[in-house]
DNA sequence: ATAACAGTTGAATGATTATTCAACTATAAG
DNA sequence: CTTATAGTTGAATAATCATTCAACTGTTAT
């Protein structure tokens, strides 16, 4: 049928649905800022790192100590999700306390728990 | 202070706090499962697969040719999504059609870019 | 039957990324 | 001013994971 792009081993099927298709695909850019956006929540520590800044502003040894980790790999972790401006944090003494940044990181991250019990009690 | 666990490198700073958020924390497993999700959608080939399933049903063929990649890297990343219970699949003669498995992932998805696009509107 | 095509699969490769380690900065206390 | 503690940082290591490759299954058409 329809001939190929450069990187595709096979032939263009249903070129109407696929023209369609491509037309209403949302732009690259966007796309890769939402998977970047799911990354920063897609690894166990950093969910749980939100999970607790949900309920409380902690520092890091609190969290090193909860999480029982080092406090390197919580700061470290603590980086990524300041860079993706999902916590923030502030300086009281030598410690240094963070919480998440906004309601709306909040709202995201408890829809997604609810989004799981949900499939959790479909089966 | 407090005394340590095994792999934590700092002292109890605030019992108190860090009892009580210890105690609101979710489960293990719920968590994990989130991460997982999330995972899942964490990846720009993945969300690209997700963006154009919300519009039409596709094959492997046509996805491939629309992102231009090869119909195996396409098919090991519908697996993923298929198992992760994002998508299903029907097979009609040779071509096998794939679709959003149900209200909820779409509902999901439309969210995040609704966040995205609104961080992107903030600065 | 057999050729051709749509799709899957497992192992290998390559890239990405979380954690460790050791050295560092900043603040507080003796 | 020196020591101890909270936290950060960069490089190295270790683990994870996406894509490639080649061989495979299932369906259709000749």
């Amino acid at each position: 049928m329809g001939k190929n792009e450069q990187g595709c081993d096979c032939d263009l099927i249903h070129s109407e649905l696929v023209l369609e298709a491509k037309k209403k695909m949302l732009n690259e850019g966007l796309l890769l800022s939402v998977a970047d956006f799911y990354k920063v929540l897609s690894d166990s520590t950093r969910i749980k790192i939100v999970n607790l800044l949900d309920e409380s502003e902690l520092c890091v040894c609190d969290i090193a100590y909860i999480l029982n980790m080092t406090k390197s790999a919580v700061s470290h972790q603590l980086k990524n999700l300041k860079d993706m401006q999902l916590v923030k944090s502030r300086r009281q003494g030598r410690e240094i306390f963070y919480s998440l940044k906004d309601a709306h990181v909040k709202q995201v991250f408890e829809i997604s728990i609810e989004h799981i019990m949900e499939s959790y009690s479909e089966n």
